[in-house]
DNA sequence: GCGTTGTTTGACAGCGCTGTCAACAATTTA
DNA sequence: TAAATTGTTGACAGCGCTGTCAAACAACGC
């Protein structure tokens, strides 16, 4: 299994190694026809590039990370696919790195063991300045899944989640319902501000009483939206419908409705938001806002690599369609009994 | 942010290059108080190895990937916390790659190009016999998580599937069923063919009437345990209780049974083994085998950087206890009406 | 024809580290 | 005390590649 070189290439092709390297690296200022017969040299001898050679030489590392902070792997592994199928095919390694708080400090000491030429961010580390600020002290490119804050300091992917959440909103009002509660995300998830504002703006719309249509707090996990559907079921005991900022808080809700002997949908909608595999596991299968998490970070990793490649600066916004998946846990409200 | 070399370092400590690599490697032959200062000034000047030329130097890559192809995104989280707690604290990065059929296809492209020093698998893949020969053909160490087969191959973490399997069907037999579907999973992987013997022991060891206790093929997914238990409960309508082989099918199972409007465990008992994480968010939740997935996928990752460095070959199996998590999708069974 | 530009190429150093091997110091043995 | 053994150290080459820079060459205008 001995590896082979680019002097090897060089030899057979008969020119320099740094011709080989040129060719290689796709660097300009190459004839055509000496192009072509390195290739075709390389392709012979199935030549595979040192990566570690290489980055020394370079100073690059051929390694991008996604920095993350999120409980469901249901999501990362979306996002994940997404990376890779990029990376794969430009001869990058992508690597997941879960980030602790304080996440400077986590991602400082991971970067200072591992260099990497590009770091994807998503939520809620994507709205963490700090982050952000010290990443690009660092020279380090990055590129944003969702952000919701400092625009201008990356290109990012995102979906519009104010009017995503307006429409489904919309959609449980058109069924008739009224009273209907929210549980919202953490707070420092732009994002997840986003989906109550969206909230908050079909409720008012509709000319829905603000009383009955009460807020509750989550952080995006299920056990949060068991517990605050708990809390809502009790409190406002007439609620007909609950939007959750997300899908995991929303399979909460239908456990807490299931648990409680109501009948979903039959007793209360449920909506969600992610278009998450649990959201499609489930029966009743939740009614959601369905994002397109893998392409949207297929589309950051290739931006980010353009950045690493071309070291340039116009940072590009790429929006993203969602789908309201309507499914069975949404239905016309029940008649006032 | 110049980095520190060995250099630098070097002329402070006032020895040569050679001796300053010697102590950061915890190499033998150098004198305690020599090995002290060194360390000192590498503290003080908070050195960082450069990987890269280190690895291109000593053809080592200080990386460890975890070649996977699960469905379970749960599954494979657990196994990425675990692996990441020995690598992160050892200065290796650990990295997944998911494969593709054919599997010693997708590896060899994958190991072309970037080196690894180790490979740690997981089921299926633990029990794919081409792949184990074709890693440890190319001098690559690996270690296995629940392997079936060939153990003498690699060091192992492991759990008695069988006896576990026995154990919680035992449960369900102490608690009055008498007809009991079992769910299988994957015919190549191992450890599922384990869990039906299991099963099929603990019926026979009861006296239970072989054709009312029936096998349904799954595949490990959520969807095919929904589907099976369609057949199960439309084919056999009188089981009273579904042993699945993980928990994507038992969880499967339980929402088949919400849809056709049985109480679970009222109507139906359920079991399932793993002790992933949607079992701990359905309601009901799910009574299951705890399978300490962490631990194990650490204590491989240990014994593969252990094996990486003293390129020893005493193969080590450790065997893991599991834990019978009694939940609520069993109960004692009705009395027939 | 000759200078002027632009394109294509290669010689060479060196990225930061480790392996090899020889030199030397300390210790044990006869 | 000399010889043999073991422990400690450093000089040096080189891992496989890329950056720099200068040389060689081609194309063009006057």
């Amino acid at each position: 299994m001995k590896n082979v070189t680019i002097i090897e290439i060089a030899e057979r092709a008969g020119v320099s190694m740094k011709t080989v390297s040129r060719v290689l690296n796709g660097e300009p200022n190459v004839r055509e026809s000496t192009r072509e017969k390195v290739k075709k040299v390389a392709a012979e001898l199935n030549y595979q590039p040192n990566v570690f050679a290489r980055s020394l030489a370079s100073k690059r590392s051929f390694v991008v990370a996604h920095f993350h902070d999120n409980p469901s792997p249901d999501y990362l592994e979306k996002i994940y696919t997404g990376i890779h199928q990029v990376t794969r095919s430009s001869g990058y390694l992508a690597v997941m790195e879960p980030l602790t708080v304080p996440y400077t400090k986590s991602a400082g000491e991971y970067l200072a063991r591992f260099k990497v030429d590009g770091v994807i961010l998503s939520p809620p580390l994507s709205d963490n300045t700090a982050l952000v600020e010290m990443l690009l002290e660092r020279g380090i490119p990055i590129v944003r899944i969702s952000p919701r804050n400092n625009f201008e300091l990356s290109s990012y992917a995102y979906v519009d989640d104010t009017s995503a959440t307006k429409a489904m909103t919309e959609h449980l009002i058109e069924l008739g319902h009224k009273k209907i509660a929210f549980i919202a995300g953490p707070r420092e998830h732009g994002a997840a501000r986003k989906r109550e504002t969206g909230f908050h703006q079909a409720t008012e719309a509709a000319g829905l009483n603000k009383s009955e249509c009460p807020v509750f707090q989550g952080d995006f996990s299920v056990r949060s939206g068991f517990d605050a559907a708990k809390a809502a079921l009790a409190n406002s005991g007439d609620v007909t419908a609950i939007v959750a900022a997300n899908d995991d808080m929303a399979v909460g809700v239908v456990m807490a409705a299931l648990k409680r002997g109501l009948d979903v949908p039959g007793d209360l909608s449920v909506t969600g938001f992610d278009g998450s595999r649990l959201g499609d596991i489930i029966w009743p299968q939740l009614t959601t806002v369905k994002q397109p998490v893998e392409e949207m970070a297929a589309e950051v990793t290739s931006m980010l690599l353009e950045e690493i490649v071309a070291k340039e600066h116009e940072k590009k916004a790429v929006k993203f369609d969602v789908t309201n998946l309507i499914r069975n846990t949404t239905s016309i409200v029940k008649s006032p009994s």
